[in-house]
DNA sequence: TCGAACCTACTACAACAGTCGTAGCAGTCT
DNA sequence: AGACTGCTACGACTGTTGTAGTAGGTTCGA
């Protein structure tokens, strides 16, 4: 419960995302990415973000040189987790099975993928009943 | 976008449940089952959350006797679809696959769970490129 | 018919999220 | 040194969410 990742808010994510993506960032560099991508905050919005997320145990920073630099603290994978497990308890009874169910009625997978899935379920030891190939 | 399914609070969420489990509902039903589940509010809260959900077009409310009776108006289907495509986004590209994966590799599903996947995913015709039998 | 029980409408308020402005400090250029 | 530029600290404001109280109407049984 280092840090509660729950409490990130939308625009707090953004932020953190760009932290996942380009590594290490001051203020500026957080802004810059967030501008090329069309998305259009002041330069004290992301430092209160960064400063908040500071707060909540999501990043750690420290003054090299001119400007603060920010770094994540918590892995995108760990939020991601969470984030997932609070739609699969909310909605799906904290089960997985009908939650792909779902993504596979909706077309959300592409051939692709699907040949993947194939792969690495069959790559599982798990419970053999029907696998025809060893 | 009828209802504005992203902005349902995770307390005003909890009510909405109810009312998908045990259909239209007046607030002291909603209520009985709340109290039920170990959850205390005040009556006039779940009021509350109920007539924000109207005012957000997620219920509707027609008062047959002496109270009104609620009753959702968006699925549980459809408010799932979007929180989940809302991580979706945020986490896995937009791509379930990764995401899936994610679970498989965390143990998530029960061996009998990864059976019907593969039989589900076994019988989609997704340009059998490996498939090996039939 | 009178009171108890129940219902809704309205109000309130704290916490948080999203957004930004101002003020002041530090380093830099001329 | 003075002017610029860039950075941080702090405060502020709005809207939303979670939670509830109060006031006033309606219904129903005694």
């Amino acid at each position: 419960m280092t840090a509660r990742e729950a409490e990130i808010g939308q625009a707090e994510l953004e932020v953190l995302q760009t932290l996942w993506e380009h590594g290490p960032a001051t203020v500026r560099d957080v802004l810059n990415v967030l501008h090329k991508r069309g998305r259009q905050l002041a330069y004290t919005t992301v430092l209160t973000f960064l400063t908040r997320l500071e707060q909540k145990g999501c990043v750690t920073s420290d003054k090299s040189g001119l400007a603060y630099v920010y770094r994540p603290k918590v892995t995108r994978d760990k939020v991601s987790r969470s984030r997932l497990a609070a739609v699969l308890d909310a909605f799906y009874d904290g089960s997985p099975g009908p939650l792909v169910l779902q993504l596979i009625r909706e077309g959300k997978f592409t051939n692709a993928e699907i040949a993947e899935l194939q792969e690495v379920i069959d790559g599982l030891d798990a419970k053999p009943q029907r696998r025809s190939r060893s």
